[in-house]
DNA sequence: TTGTAGGCGTTATCAC
DNA sequence: GTGATAACGCCTACAA
């Protein structure tokens, strides 16, 4: 069923059939209602290939969303949505692995449904190097911070990282943590790197020198991962009597592992986090945590992307603020000072 | 840039173009250098809307799934794509929200993508009733029962609620707990009915009557409603010894709402989730719970469907087996018989 | 082995 | 208001 046998059982044209399916003026009421009646019986839709193909321009924005199960990026879907309702942009969502190529896949959408604009919620900054060139559109690339790419249509959004984890840090040497440990993911990461400067930061902040500071175990942004490397820290000689972990589900993999060992958080050693998923609020104890707002997150983004495409408004890179949500997971050893 | 612009520079013709570039046989092999080095130079792109209209059919299968952060779909579709990479077959994932309608955008599906056949993750029945028989594919709905549904096209595999259910209060029941209160979904939704049917048995077996069984409290699958429904019954003059919730997520939350109130899982209360995802597993107290072999679900769905298909098998509905996995959140109270 | 041409289902630009 | 008709980019007979 195409619109030419729409077309044909209604005796009208091709074009009234298409003017009235895609809401033209110019339309009589007549056969507005006769052609509507026809698609209602038939559950008729149009072939979204088809049209994509015509169309040379459409008011839609796609978001290209990295991994299927992470929490920060569905909630900022949300947000997002809300804040799109609103325009007379559609958004439209791709979720694609964790592992496949974001920029391949943008160039693809550019190819097949002539978007706007392109939002990414995660990245990969090689794949962006070697291929967004390519890509003309103006784009946000949300959660990884863009400067250094310095493409001119190419934004960016982070929490601040540095500051994020220089925060937790310094909130555990306030409270007299000394060796802290760090857990988090590969330090090839760019994400990971500006979490273990702000780590750095804070030792630098109250002269303490390298040598004095605690270990760093790489892995992945797992529980698992967090499980193991916090594992491999208490089998260690010197325990740390508290770690800094560079994600939640890190930091409930290792109080777990505490858990396992027969030690106690926060009674024999200390966690924070990095997040502020919601499973941090169920956990005994609640999750000390860095919290990333997924709201302003989606909102700058929603901005920025809006304000290039309407204004030709210049790439810009914005660092969101985020928030030290003090729970349960941390000792004070000595007051804070 | 088009294969048209490719044939032009590359002094052969668009057909040839077309044959490199869907690995045909009959290319000379130095028509399909010269191709795919001008391919790689422009890092060129098929439109796909252009090829899916012109292509009449596809080896594809479609896997629709409802919901973007539901862990249990997550690893089901890990598994089935590893079940189809060795197929002729493609999978391709489409991703909807919690509260869209799949059977619309399956339709959808059909007539953009022209699959072989579709895999449902999460489906609702209503929109299969008012909808489904506009589809002639060979369809499996995966995680709800399609039987009452009786399309002979839509198969459904399942894992057995009730029997689950059963075996979690049945557990409960035999460690000696006698009110057992359940929290879970909404009554209207049909797994959670057999999941309360399952209840019912259980105690039925027991030959415990109704008027001496637990409360049911009705909620979301989520953290929060399990937390806000465990509260409710912490405030009702007789508490439970045991709640089974009908989900993990709900279970946690619960068990949050225990420790708020001052009591402790499991001396003063014990819980039995359902699902078996990962952060029961990391939870203090890991949780005791019923847990659905994502694989296996995966691996049946993936054979019925390809049965359905190339064998023309008729539809099928299958009932998976599921696990206890007994862990910490239960108390014994006296032996169990 | 390669080239040519028709058409997939739409939309858009014309006339009428 | 409405109806022809020409693309959109690609695949696939069929012809050479």
């Amino acid at each position: 069923m195409t619109i030419k046998d729409l077309a044909r059982e209604t005796g009208y044209s091709l074009g009234t059939v298409s003017r009235v399916l895609n809401n033209h003026p110019n339309v009589s009421e007549k056969a507005r209602k006769t052609i509507m009646e026809a698609v209602d019986r038939h559950g008729f839709m149009l072939n979204t290939s088809a049209k994509n193909l015509k169309q040379q321009q459409s008011e839609t924005i796609c978001c290209i969303v990295k991994g299927n199960s992470n929490e920060l990026f569905a909630k900022m879907l949300e947000y997002m949505q809300a804040l799109f309702l609103n325009t007379k942009y559609t958004l439209i969502t791709d979720f694609i692995d964790e592992d496949d190529n974001e920029v391949l896949r943008a160039r693809q959408i550019c190819l097949d449904k002539k978007p706007k604009g392109l939002l990414f919620f995660g990245g990969n900054q090689k794949n962006f190097q070697e291929g967004f060139d390519k890509i003309k559109l103006p784009s946000v690339l949300v959660t990884s911070d863009a400067k250094e790419l310095s493409f001119d249509n190419l934004s960016s959004v982070t929490t601040d990282d540095c500051g994020g984890a220089c925060c937790a840090v310094d909130y555990l040497l306030a409270n007299g943590h000394q060796k802290i440990a760090v857990i988090g993911g590969s330090a090839a990461s760019d994400t990971s790197q500006l979490r273990l400067r702000g780590y750095a930061l804070a030792h630098e902040r109250r002269g303490i020198e390298p040598k004095d500071r605690g270990p760093y175990v790489e892995g992945r942004y797992s529980y698992k991962s967090g499980y193991d490397a916090m594992w491999k820290l208490l089998n260690e000689e010197e325990k740390p009597t508290a770690v800094f972990a560079m994600a939640d589900v890190m930091a409930i993999g290792a109080m777990r592992a505490i858990n396992d060992y027969g030690l106690r958080v926060p009674e024999d050693i200390s966690v924070v986090g990095f997040d502020g998923i919601q499973i941090g609020e169920y956990f005994c104890p609640k999750l000390t945590t860095i919290v990333q707002s997924v709201e302003i997150l989606a909102k700058r983004s929603f901005e920025m992307i809006v304000a290039c495409i309407e204004e030709g408004a210049p790439a810009g890179h914005e660092k969101i603020a985020f928030e030290l949500k003090r729970k349960q997971s941390v000792k004070t050893i000595i007051s804070p000072k």
